[in-house]
DNA sequence: ATTATCTATAGATCTATAGATAATGC
DNA sequence: ATTATCTATAGATCTATAGATAATGC
């Protein structure tokens, strides 16, 4: 997962941010902070890099533009949402779609950056967010198969993902384990719920 | 509400884009529209002017900084739920919680342009945005109070927020009506559900 | 020779201010 | 005289590219 520093190439002139990532991992990091805290936008490639501890410039060694440092962290945080949908093959759909929930109420909650503030920027409507677009839908698609009905699974995608604004705007938050019994209990209460309608 | 056009001053370079309103709600219109589709940094005052059909610098004339118009906007957006939350004094807890997840539905879901997908704006935290964090944060405790514990408040106040992601991302997503609906039985659950744990 | 950094900068913004101007209405 | 616009621009960015340089490793 996490490669090494490289010993070639001309040394930094600051310290390194994580001493034992490499360069790519670091700015990662560094844009996910600062991203989650700040806003895209707001963030300049040049903050980004001051707390990598390079130059402006040396992002651009690693990264083609600004967008594909974002695009990558985007699909970062879906990429294991989808693998585990896909291990749930031989559940019950309602198991199943508890499994699901668990996973990504802990996975939204322990990530470490609340990276999923940035689901929500306008500017991932935009081409280069758009395997990232594909690949979220591909999740809301199985929350709506499993729930049974298109409603009733946006309702729960929704609420799975409503955690990210708790992690942002709520000072006590319950620890994971807490959140995610009280999140699949609240599903299985919705999909009763909605398939009565 | 929508006041007239002014008479006096000097004449626009170009058409106006709501000819019944003052200037002031054509440059809030213009923006709600640009921040929701584009993202508040990505859309410049250039821009905005452009769509109102005035020049940039006249934007100035009616708010103090680009900041100013987003905060306007936001606070426009909170408070009638706030109004709303203060008429409900007399129902019981549940129909009141009802009562406002429907009114807070439907308002996300009719406004003229999804303004909602603003609220996880990182920049929201910013010192000119204290005054709309607040009145967000009184909406908040009022859904914990009237769900009687903070947890499942948060949920029924993130499962409600959920529909601004659905107007953004679902291309056939029910009638307002049927929503509001839905989302009144689902919070019913939540709140059984979660008193149980 | 290859790698990963550095310095320097082009070119394109962007926000906000200063001061001029073209209307209305008293 | 007041109002709401206009033109012009200062000053501060910001992203991305070009080319130099300081390491390692063959």
């Amino acid at each position: 997962m996490s490669s090494a520093p490289s010993s070639v190439g001309r040394p930094r002139s600051g310290a390194r941010r994580l001493p034992s990532a490499s360069a790519r991992e670091e700015i990662l990091d560094a844009a996910a902070e600062l991203f989650a805290q700040r806003g895209y936008a707001a963030t300049s490639t040049r903050l980004i890099a001051e707390r990598v501890g390079i130059r402006q410039a040396s992002l651009y060694y690693h990264f083609r533009t600004k967008e594909q440092i974002l695009a990558e962290l985007l699909e970062a945080t879906v990429r294991p949402s989808l693998t585990h949908a896909e291990s749930l093959g031989d559940l019950d759909a309602a198991r199943a779609l508890e499994s699901l929930v668990r996973f990504d109420v802990g996975v939204l909650l322990t990530a470490r950056w609340n990276i999923g503030i940035l689901y929500a920027l306008p500017e991932i409507a935009t081409e280069p967010f758009a395997r990232f677009r594909r690949e979220r839908g591909e999740l809301r698609a199985v929350y709506r198969r499993l729930a049974g009905s298109p409603t009733p699974g946006d309702l729960v995608f929704g609420l799975v993902e409503s955690v990210i604004g708790m992690r942002r705007d709520v000072p006590d938050l319950p620890p994971a384990e807490s959140l995610q019994a009280t999140v699949a209990a609240a599903t299985t209460r919705i999909i009763e719920a909605t398939s009565m309608i």
